[in-house]
DNA sequence: CATTGTTTGTAACTAAGTCACAAACAGGTA
DNA sequence: TACCTGTTTGTGACTTAGTTACAAACAATG
């Protein structure tokens, strides 16, 4: 165990695991580094590899039929693939897409090996299932989000938590939309309206946050 | 292994288990037999047994903060409830509701012989790895008909699906909103619909399907 | 048959989502 | 600079879903 390597600093249970399985996985993995809109995997495709994340920022999102896009949930540091589990644990193949929104940096551990390593490790197998368990809830947070009819509070709640350190959000309308599962044209309607109380300012592919307690307001339901 | 209990009929896989941890689990299972609407668990309880489904009906839902419930799936003959799964792995509480519809006959294994088998067995874990994670998938539809507009297409579709060899779907109103996540006017606007061009007859708690080949048109797009 | 709770019907209203554009803008290129 | 092109945003008219607040019909029970 003297030989870990630098990426498992990210996952610090999994440094813990003394296993030949174990060793056998991380010798056979890959680090790559994935530039910006990169497409990780499509919906159909085969799952050949586990997926550390170790940096950067992944989207997965599920196209619809109706031509509708939602964000499923975002991979960052640190954090693995719950739908990857999924496919890998379950068999088929994926059921939505991936692509990096940022340059990301991840370990890959071949399907066969991580099979080895799951059967192997009872720590390796607790985080998979950890990780993978917490996603369902994730899951059923989101459905209701969707089935929320108040768009205004979803987006005032999104603008919120994705703000930068200036207090401002880079993104169109249209991305805004998919995040949240419903149209541009909404999306738009309530940026103006934001606009006309002076919550925010609005320029092209930009929102300034002004006041924040109002939109938070809004969101806890004192307005 | 001369003595399996019959209820292992219903999950032939599990039955060629060989392993003392099932033989434990096997030994410290009850069988239950629960009555229609009884409340199998709520959310924010733990859990205490994994659960295998020999017959009858089980409803998980949701009850959202607005106060709309929503049908997460339905568990029967031969079926392993996910959402216990996800709890047991993942570890925290139950994220929804569960009650059963019908009288229903229920093998229970204590968390603690779950979590034996599960690390002991590879059968067992393949097993409850693959349920589980064909729930993801099943989630991922249901996001899709939620933000899918069309109540009357999900409507016909619910109806043809879960029709009597009669033809016939005993259900009231807010039973079939709450399965399709909507609203009970909703839904008796639209059946009100269905009956003016007499694709079905109304009574109380009774739908009556006519035209079958129109509500099918319906839901592949023929209309 | 009167009471009670459930189921269904209805109308008026608000919010979301769609459609079909037009206008503004940014980046490259002649 | 002026032009072209693709993206982003604005707008209005419209359809559908969801809410609110009832009333009426019905079933079961005492």
């Amino acid at each position: 165990m003297s030989e870990l390597p630098e990426w498992l600093n990210e996952f610090p249970e999994l440094a813990t695991i003394d296993d030949p399985a174990w060793t056998r996985a991380i010798e056979n993995s890959s680090t790559v580094v994935l530039p910006p809109d990169y497409e990780v995997f499509h919906e159909g495709d085969a799952c050949k590899n586990y997926i550390f994340v170790l940096d950067g920022a992944t989207r997965v999102y599920k196209l619809f039929e109706s031509g509708r896009e939602m964000v499923l949930y975002r991979l960052g540091r640190g954090e693995t693939c719950s739908l990857t589990t999924s496919v890998l644990l379950a068999g088929g193949l994926y059921p939505a897409n991936a692509v990096t929104e940022a340059e990301t940096r991840a370990v890959l551990i071949p399907a066969r090996e991580f099979h080895e390593v799951f059967n192997s490790s009872t720590i390796f197998r607790d985080y998979v299932c950890r990780v993978f368990g917490g996603r369902i809830r994730d899951m059923i947070m989101l459905l209701e989000a969707v089935t929320m009819r108040n768009v205004n509070i979803r987006l005032a709640r999104w603008l919120l938590n994705n703000r930068s350190p200036e207090n401002t959000v880079e993104v169109s309308h249209r991305e805004l939309a998919f995040e949240l599962g419903t149209a541009r044209e909404v999306i738009s309607r309530h940026l103006r309206e934001f606009e006309k109380t002076s919550w925010v300012r609005l320029s092209r592919k930009n929102i300034e946050l002004i006041d924040n307690q109002s939109l938070s307001d809004l969101v806890s339901g004192a307005r």
